[in-house]
DNA sequence: TCTTGAACCTCTAGTCACTAGAGACATTAC
DNA sequence: GTAATGTCTCTAGTGACTAGAGGTTCAAGA
């Protein structure tokens, strides 16, 4: 049995975050000690271990519970788990897509600018403030 | 001079967003008619035009309202602008980087499990909850 | 001119996933 | 026993909006 701070240390989570998953349902409630601290076994941090990997792939925490729950019900098909993967994923290369573009864009903005002239020919603002600059689409 | 939804209308920013760029100060605030509702001419238009764009590039509020002081203020270095931008583009790539190496992993999460197995060996969830399964740093 | 209905106003509160801080109590090491 | 560190709950703040209540104003048609 190990303390929050312990738990934190382990995981990479911090206090406040695992109190807060523990409020918003995704950890179960820790057991107490007499002084009514929490204390965590090999499962609580097996759990957490889960919920941060889940969180560094961008995953919501709605839908870990969803994933969570899952696992806690074996009879049923992973099929809902797959669905929320792929979600994910086409979520994720959505967001890449965008990115790109972006890049793009910035590139050619602050590459526009020798950071010498004044504000009034600034290729940045010039470009922010007319869309008609962009290479299309976004 | 124009109304609110007008505005919002021209430039695809929500009107409740209108109103929140006025608080935060990124908009000047609108003259008004004699029953108090905000009126706007082209200069107005053009200033969230900007502001829209640069969101579009996800630049921050704060960024923004450096951006438009360098505006109103011609006779400084444009250099600002450009770290700006410059800054934004580092981070930019760097979310590209990571969003890449999710995609790598969710594609192969989604992929080892066909739907049809029953969750306790379903790979989705194995993947999630040990890490060492991953390619690899994250 | 009157009426109707859409658009507008302000204000408060909610979203997400935390983070920060106050003030009090518990645990641990010496 | 004492001091330092850790933990507790609770409230409020973050960024960039979004939603809703309850009231007012505007523009168009009869």
């Amino acid at each position: 049995m190990f303390s929050i701070g312990e738990l934190s240390k382990r995981t990479k989570v911090k206090v406040p975050t695992i109190r807060y998953y523990e409020e918003m349902g995704l950890l179960a409630e820790a057991e107490r000690t007499s002084g009514n601290q929490r204390r965590y076994d090999k499962a609580g941090l097996e759990r957490l271990s889960f919920i941060r990997h889940a969180r560094d792939l961008g995953f919501s925490i709605e839908a870990i519970s969803s994933l969570i729950e899952l696992q806690e019900h074996p009879d049923r098909s992973c099929e809902t788990a797959t669905d929320i993967a792929v979600s994910q994923l086409v979520d994720v290369r959505e967001k890449i897509k965008r990115l790109k573009l972006l890049e793009k864009e910035l590139t050619r903005i602050s590459k526009g600018c020798d950071g010498h002239g004044i504000s009034e020919d600034c290729y940045v603002l010039a470009s922010l403030a007319d869309h008609k600059l962009c290479g299309r689409e976004h």
